[in-house]
DNA sequence: GGGTTGTGTCACCAAACTGTGACAAGTCAA
DNA sequence: TTGACTTGTCACAGTTTGGTGACACAACCC
């Protein structure tokens, strides 16, 4: 697994000293902030791969941050708390949290956490996702290839973001169909099948030979990449 | 998030009757066994959704049990330890598992932590089996033999696919007809045959000699991993 | 209003899939 | 060994499925 850039948020000075100094020794890249407001900027600003939040903070705790961070983005969130106070943990994983590490930690465990997390996450992780010459900017809501801008319509772009969610899956129609239109949709037809071949026109450079949504007979389509 | 099929390993009485109460409690099916033996036999023939192992364990321990499911499957491993010893947390995490929580827990952390868990296995995409050579993805739809990709009509597909799900099993003639095909069917003359004989082309080195779907004579068919 | 764009539906066609039955081969019990 | 029964094998035609292009209508924007 390769070097991860962290974001530590720890407002004991000590402990973060000794926190990052670790990390660092264990070959991973360590940003650290004493509050929650610095650390939000740092993950608008700078993206790090995962963050190690303290629970208790000034001004927005870490639960918060976690929450925040949720509602932005697929970050994958490490809460540490002083003790293992049980309703702390609830409240940490039902903000969304990964995991929970309760102080005081040795470096090798956490680090041991922070690799199980980030090979979860590994997945569903970017707003921006490249598949060879695709790129799906899930921000933006833009959809290049070859660097070329490709226009896709709203249903195109939901049916593709839908298919793109879920990588390597096969999608039945009924279900991309309650997804991409609203479920209140009885026809279905050959509604998907359709839009599919729209898309295909539109990003596959062969359409007949597609490289990027792949019909599964009998079943449905899935995107994977080349 | 829907009710779970949670199969618990403890070896004190006390502890897993305590667990399994409030466990089923918070609206949970759970199975239970005292030994890794029995657990693993449990997972092979019924599929839990989610195993939490109790570390130690007299035989095969969790960590053991933890490590060859994971070989087998994605199943979600949730495990259990008397204390939060930091070197089983870290043989632990790499054997694979999901989640590690101390001993003694509050029911309503282990109910959080494994809706956490169920959570993230939810959307985590590879949800493959391999038998030797033979990689089964059930999410993907495909079939790989020696790492190469197997191609399977959808019928074919269907009833590999319900074979494995029930591994080691004898499925008969008439249960396949149904659960495969429509179970209007009546008429079974060779289908079932035939079916297995197209798949057995497919995947078996050499068809006379099948290694992986058995004839059962007199009973149906049984898959099994050679 | 008039043009443009997006969307759902349809019909047609080629390709893929599937059920069937006949027959061969295999297995078992007497 | 023989006969009864079970399973394997194969070819083929009817059916199903999905790709494709055309088209009508709605929504939207000047």
């Amino acid at each position: 697994m390769r070097v991860a850039g962290i974001l530590l948020v720890e407002d004991d000075p000590s402990v973060r000293t000794a926190l990052e100094l670790a990390l660092t020794r264990q070959g991973h890249s360590v940003t650290s902030y004493a509050t929650g407001e610095e650390a939000l900027d740092h993950i608008r600003a700078r993206r790090p791969e995962i963050a190690i939040l303290d629970v208790m903070l000034p001004g927005i705790d870490g639960v918060e941050v976690c929450r925040r961070v949720r509602k932005l983005d697929q970050l994958p969130v490490i809460l540490l708390t002083a003790r293992g106070d049980d309703l702390d943990v609830v409240v940490g994983l039902e903000a969304g949290a990964d995991d929970y590490v309760v102080k005081p930690v040795e470096p090798r465990v956490l680090d041991a956490r922070i690799r199980a997390v980030l090979r979860r996450a590994e997945s569903a992780s970017s707003d921006r996702i490249t598949f060879g010459d695709l790129v799906i900017d899930r921000g933006a809501l833009k959809v290049m290839l070859a660097g070329k801008e490709i226009h896709l319509t709203p249903t195109e772009l939901r049916l593709l973001l839908e298919l793109v969610r879920h990588p390597g899956q096969v999608l039945n129609r009924r279900y991309l169909l309650r997804a991409v239109w609203d479920h209140t949709h009885i026809a279905d037809s050959r509604l998907v099948d359709a839009c599919v071949q729209r898309i295909r026109a539109k990003i596959e450079p062969k359409p007949a030979e597609p490289v990027f949504i792949h019909t599964v007979r009998g079943f449905g389509y899935r995107f994977s990449p080349p």
